[in-house]
DNA sequence: GTCTATAGCTTGATAGAC
DNA sequence: GTCTATCAAGCTATAGAC
């Protein structure tokens, strides 16, 4: 048998392998961690990396898709019901279609989906790579997004509508970095970590955004 | 006399390193970047980082902190002007005063500055030490315009303030990120450097997020 | 599948000459 | 100030035994 290829019980080393990698990449970044950080904490030896994945950027790029596939599947689905619901859909349901996936996932109790938004962050905010990677993950999920919104905003510039998911893009990834910036700077006030007030905010505060600048067409 | 204490010319060969380190940091980030990177393309001894910066995080340190000096500077002196008009000022002035002194730097023709923001966008994301660095360099300028917005908006929900700022502060810095993603998403319709498009619809975005989440207090 | 062993190179740091 | 020279440690990758 092939290495399972389209096996639902992926090896177990294999297995352990990216799942520790994943929360040391999310720390570290990809050059802040070596490939011995990686099969020393797995309990493996660095050969199965080069057996498994062929190279440690070949690790990397398996573990960023793993998930993606999965995100990817969970929202196009809840944009399906938006969408079955009323077409046009409200701006802020299209929205939450796009993140409540993330904040249900992330709240979860499985804590291997935090490192993995952790990542994402700083793989979106990456001038070298992070262009083409979150391109190539999850471009064709956001086009469906895209169409959502041109539809719920008629008349709308099309620039504008790409600006202003570039703007929800840049709020919520560094929402899912938990840099805990914002403990120190509100005094204990918010937690970097309280996804559901950040959620909470975060929708209404997008779609405000994107009616201010894609309504008013008399610029 | 000590080296160039207070002086306004510093060594040629400091300068050149750190305006090297700027540009390599920004593109690779801290991990990606060897200090052999630095000096061999600054044409200079790897042993003058030890004597200028004693390691590469003091490099990185002295790197960092240059800057947000004078952007530090630049932005209070716009916010005093706004407030000097009137206070308190509308929202869409405060935000104006927090981003514009960064789009002109951005759009000078000293390239230097573009990777700074781009090394800023890697800093404000890293899940490690982010939050604690951003904290530093730029929290006490920050309260200042929270303060600002505080009286912009009264009434407002404390927590409100902060998750609005840091909304803002993640579109603000997946601009300068650059990554170029933006231009393959929109199929060439918006360019990822193109930051006076950016900033036109960045500040009314976020001021209505602002309005919207900080004003409907009938939640 | 998994490991041992190691090649071949790069890393940050630094002691000491000039 | 600047450089030469070097250290000890780390790195990824891989050939080959089992």
């Amino acid at each position: 048998m092939k290495r399972d290829a389209g096996s639902k019980a992926p090896n177990p080393r294999k297995k352990r392998i990216i799942e520790i990698a994943e929360r040391l990449f999310a720390q570290r970044g990809f050059n802040g961690v070596s490939l011995r950080d990686i099969t020393s904490e797995a309990g493996v030896d660095v050969a199965l990396v080069k057996y498994y994945f062929d190279s440690k950027q070949g690790l990397f790029d398996a573990l960023l898709k793993r998930r993606a596939d999965v995100l990817n599947a969970e929202r196009a689905e809840a944009l399906k019901m938006v969408l079955q619901n009323s077409d046009p859909a409200p701006v802020e349901d299209i929205i939450n279609a796009f993140t409540q996936p993330i904040l249900t996932r992330i709240v979860s109790d499985d804590p291997s989906w935090r490192a993995y938004f952790g990542l994402l962050a700083q793989v979106n905010n990456n001038p070298e790579w992070g262009g083409k990677t979150m391109s190539r993950y999850f471009d064709p999920l956001v086009r469906q997004f895209i169409d959502a919104l041109r539809n719920a905003l008629p008349g709308a510039d099309e620039a504008d509508i790409y600006w202003c998911y570039h703007f929800l893009s840049g709020a919520l990834t560094l929402t899912f970095a938990d840099t805990r910036r914002i403990d120190a700077l509100s005094g204990g006030v918010c937690h970097s970590s309280d996804f559901e007030a950040i959620h909470q905010r975060l929708v209404p505060f997008v779609s405000a955004g994107f009616q201010n600048i894609c309504q008013n067409k008399g610029k």
